[in-house]
DNA sequence: CTCTTTCATGTCACATTGACGAGAATCGGC
DNA sequence: GCCGATTCTCGTCAATGTGACATGAAAGAG
């Protein structure tokens, strides 16, 4: 067919809110390039494989989690010809939202890897920084005009807490009352639990679930 | 590294807009697979090409027009095991905006490629329809929060003209009077020629050139 | 019991939108 | 040369959504 050919690998960029900022799973390298670097956790796609599953059998590696429920995407390919110095790999970003996990994980396949908050991640092995940022600004884009800000929440969550994911993405603050307001008029986004409430220090919230709705009209700006 | 590679293809979806219909550039198959069928233009990366150097090449083979002034961003990439029965091939599907071009194409690389009307199309060789899909998707939703309606216009266009876009990607009709409003007050999206006016058959239109804002805010909603 | 904190609801000014009216400038036909 | 059809351009008005801010409701801390 063509004497050039690829490997092909799936990078994830793996994001949630852990206490309030935004974090994304990244893995030490314990192998020959970039030995010791931090990179995104990935790896190359199986010979029946297709992409996405092949993203989602890393993200189960990585960090346990099914995607059932879950927030997985295809970002973009990245193929620049010297981006790896073993030779031609085409790498297929990918874009994971998960809600904050109980633990970091323990002796799962990747034991060198941890949580960073994205706002202080530095250099990356090969060229997944671009991919980091292209998956930020992604998420970003979506909070926008979809409902995936409940993808980083627990299965019922308070309005505060979907303000606290919104304001740790966007690295903004956002007034408290227009918020509510907005998810709370848009039919579809959350649905109220029976009655239940939660607390922290002042008035108990009411809980919500998510709700039907994927997009939001008009959307969410950010300004 | 890894016994499974890939040959690597990319794959174009080039849109625009005849005579008010969108319409993408087909090309009908000479070659083995889906021989005589249609397909979206494409080829297999070069040893040495990055992924937009490789689509720009195709798109000068297709159409003769150089990216200067043009838009081609990235798509996704395709990789079911089975699209394609000569092997593993992955494609990367990318997105080209161009105005109407005074002629379709004589002696160009692919002879057998045409303008087809995007409502007509039907079933593509491999998985192109879902790329067409795709990038369809894509400009339509291009269109809301970007400027990028005025990449399908030649250099210096009417308002009018520039509605004729926006009803042929989404398929609506829009009030003239409200879009003019619109995009005249959106600074920085059109620069009005020296007075210069065109004619059709009523009274003659302002001609206009792209401004330098690439982003609209607030978008421009389609319902 | 009062203060503080957070949730929840409401008000008001302002900007944007959708629906529509009407004048301005051209053309084709009589 | 006049008339009506056509299209560009500007303007009006009500409905809606947003930002800024006040205020009440429901808990815990001292």
């Amino acid at each position: 067919m063509r004497g050039n050919l690829f490997a092909v690998a799936v990078d994830l960029v793996i994001l949630t809110v852990r206490e309030g900022v935004l974090s994304t799973l990244l893995v030490r390298r314990g192998v020959a390039p970039f030995l010791g670097e931090l990179a995104l956790p990935g790896g190359f796609v199986l010979p029946h494989e297709d992409l996405l599953d092949s993203a989602a059998r890393e993200l189960v590696e990585e960090t346990g989690l099914t995607i059932t429920g879950h927030h997985l995407e295809q970002l973009a390919s990245y193929a620049a010809p010297d981006r790896d110095p073993r030779g031609r790999v085409l790498s297929v970003g990918h874009l994971a939202l998960v809600p904050d996990l109980p633990e970091p994980q323990a002796g799962s396949d990747a034991a060198a890897s941890a949580w960073y908050p994205v706002a202080e991640v530095g250099h990356l092995a090969f060229d997944h920084d671009r991919i980091l940022a292209a998956g930020v600004e992604r998420a970003r884009a979506k909070l926008e005009y979809t409902t995936l800000a409940a993808t980083f929440c627990p299965p019922e969550f308070t309005v505060s807490q979907l303000r606290g994911i919104y304001e740790a993405v966007w690295g903004t603050e956002l007034d408290p009352r227009n918020f509510q307001r907005k998810v709370t008029n848009t039919p579809g986004f959350l649905v109220p639990t029976a009655r239940k409430v939660s607390t922290g220090r002042g008035r108990p919230a009411q809980l919500f679930r998510r709700g039907e709705a994927t997009s939001l009209h008009p959307p969410m700006l950010r300004d």
